[in-house]
DNA sequence: AACTGACTAAAAAACATTAACAGTCAAAAA
DNA sequence: TTTTTGACTGTTAATGTTTTTTAGTCAGTT
């Protein structure tokens, strides 16, 4: 058995066990026993049990990430597709990543912190991602110029998160899922020159 | 000293302990003791202290309600006038809602229930009210028709309470007001033909 | 190097006790 | 009759103590 193998049977339960019963909920114990592994052999591949909360966290937003920057790098899009098909397989993918979900609540709750960096930088990544849109959009003359766009993508991603809560949390997405495309096409029409 | 007097002291006094230390941190002894009144006299005026902190996020409630009517009523605006108006002015009213930023967190804390008929209703006035100005709009061909307007109302709602939390929990509007027109400039601008 | 299982200090949970609180109500005051 | 009071009480919250669980450690084994 080799070393990868022993890393993702840990990983593997634990995203099971975290998705199930969430952070708090989940013992270190448990997830060794499923694992068929001894405690001290999860220690040995990661430094705590908070980082490997963040490895499963982080491979689902690495998921998230990936079918995102396919979308931005499809060279049969024009601007106005992509960031419509962004917005809406955002939306699809987050509402699979159930340990995701667990960190939207971690402005509210104490010890959840160490959260705290995973999501600066996807927001970073997020913003980073949206602009080179937009810019190709405004570059190809499909989109208007748009004064201070740092600040306003920093709104737009708070307001993207702001609509995880009820998505997410409140078990909204299904209802709504079918209707979020048009909202964000009344934004993307918003854009035009 | 009149029956409306005692009511008033109390509601005032309530309003500036519940601002500064939160529902829960707030006895009503001590809004008792402050406003020169025995507890039972605060009882006989309000059912509870959930009452009365309803009483006092009404008061702030009304108070948005009273501004937005007038910007919905004033015959000098068009639709598009309206809308900006009206979502620029919510956020200045309610960044000064002590009591109703305390609302925003019902959702992640027990104990925390009664209150939410009050959002509720608040939501639903505010659609209804939304959708006034939309119609308008496409009245007057301001505006594009809208498709599945109601759920769409629904989502944007949820767009404005999300924004909510960093604004106001995160004390984000100070940096970021001066630019929240700009964003829904380019949501209104979607709405055009 | 990778894994184990016994161990331990710290944290969480459970339990017991005390204090604070929301709410009550008969009596007093207006 | 209405409004207000202040003493009272059951419930809830806070505090303290004890027990259990947990995250993390590490010498020994593979």
């Amino acid at each position: 058995m080799s070393l990868d193998d022993t890393r993702n049977i840990i990983i593997k339960v634990a995203d099971r066990l975290f998705s199930r019963f969430g952070f708090h909920k989940t013992s270190m114990d448990e997830i060794a026993k499923i694992a068929r592994k001894a405690k001290g052999s999860l220690y040995y591949h990661f430094a705590s049990k908070e980082e490997l909360f963040k490895e499963v966290v982080s491979k689902e937003i690495n998921k998230l990430k990936h079918t995102l920057s396919n979308i931005i790098e499809d060279p049969d899009l024009d601007a106005s597709e992509k960031i419509k098909k962004y917005l809406v397989d955002r939306m699809v993918v987050l509402n699979d990543s159930a340990n995701y979900h667990e960190t939207l609540r971690a402005d509210f709750f104490e010890h959840f912190d160490f959260i705290d960096s995973l999501r600066t930088d996807l927001d970073n990544w997020e913003k980073e991602n949206l602009k080179k849109i937009i810019l190709q959009g405004i570059e190809n003359g499909e989109f208007a110029p748009v004064k201070e766009m740092d600040v306003l993508l920093d709104m737009f991603i708070m307001v993207l998160k702001g609509l995880e809560i009820p998505f997410f949390l409140q078990e909204k997405y299904d209802k709504y899922s079918p209707y979020f495309e048009g909202l964000m096409g009344i934004l993307i029409k918003g854009l035009a020159p």
